[in-house]
DNA sequence: ACAAGGATACTACAACGTAGTGTATCCTCT
DNA sequence: AGAGGATACACTACGTTGTAGTATCCTTGT
C-alpha cells in the first residue's frame, strides 16, 4: 500500500493517455491510440510522441518487449487526478477540492476507495 | 440582448487575465497584474506578454488611452466560462455540461442569470 | 535639464500541441 | 525466394504557450 506521492501537474494531453494506461495497465503505442477518445482527432504520430514526452518526463514507464514499445503509467490514478483536482479548484473554480473530487465521484470514474484515497492525498499535501 | 456565441477554447494562463476584465470591465496592464491571484506568481512581464497575445488573439480588445493601454475582455464571461465548461465535461470528467456548470454555480462565479445563460450557450452550440 | 519611475515594445528560450518523414521489419502472396 | 504492403520505430519540424528579461521612451518632479 505504498502509494507514490508528489503531485504531477499534467497537460492538457497528458490526462488522455494516462486514463487509457490506468485502465489498461499497459498497452502498445497502437492500443493506447486505438482506445484514445476519438473526439481528440489526433494523429498516431501524435500519439507516439506524446506517449514518448511522457515517458522521457517519467509520467510514463516504457519497456521494449520483443521489439515493440509497452508503456505503463508511473504514476497512479489517484495521484494523477489528485493533480487535476487540485489545479481546477485552485484556478478554475477558485472553491476548495470537495466540490471538485465529488464531480469525479459521480462521473463513476473512481471507485469508492479511490475516492477516499484521493480526498486524503489532497489534505495531507496541500 | 445580442450574445456573441462562438465559444473559445482558452488555455490555461487566459483564463485568470480574463476572470479580471470580467469583474474589472476595463484595466491598465499594472492593475491587472495586481489583481491577478498572487498564488499564480508571474512576473509582471509575464502578465504583459499574455495580455499582448490576447489581444492580438483578439481575446481582448486593447486601445491606448493617454499612451497607456487599456483592455477589455472581447468575450462575455458565460461565452468564456462555456469553453472551460465544455472542455473540463468532455476531455476531463466525460460527463455532460450540467454538473460542471452547477460546480461554477456553487463557486458563486456566476449570477443565476449567468448560469442560465450558460445552459443554454452550451446546449444550443453542442 | 536631468534623474527616477513607469509604460511600451522587442527578444528569448524551453515546453507543449500536433504532425510528417525516413527507415527497418515482418508478414504474405505469388 | 523476392516484391509488396502494413507496422513499428526514431528523428525532425513548426507554430503556440508559459514564463521572463531587456532596451527604450515618456512624463513629471526638482
Amino acid at each position: 500500500m505504498a502509494g507514490e506521492t508528489g503531485i504531477p501537474e499534467l497537460t492538457r494531453s497528458e490526462l488522455p493517455v494516462l486514463k487509457v494506461l490506468w485502465k489498461q495497465g499497459e498497452a502498445s503505442a497502437r492500443e493506447v491510440h486505438e482506445r484514445l477518445p476519438a473526439t481528440l482527432g489526433w494523429a498516431y504520430s501524435t500519439t507516439r510522441t506524446t506517449l514518448d514526452r511522457m515517458a522521457a518526463k517519467g509520467l510514463l514507464e516504457r519497456r521494449s518487449f520483443h521489439g515493440i514499445n509497452v508503456y505503463r503509467a508511473a504514476i497512479s490514478k489517484v495521484a494523477g487526478l489528485a493533480g487535476v483536482v487540485r489545479e481546477l479548484a485552485q484556478r478554475v473554480f477558485e472553491t476548495d477540492y470537495a466540490p471538485v473530487v465529488s464531480l469525479f465521484a459521480e462521473s463513476n470514474a473512481l471507485t469508492e476507495e479511490e475516492v477516499d484515497e484521493l480526498s486524503r492525498l489532497l489534505e495531507e499535501e496541500g
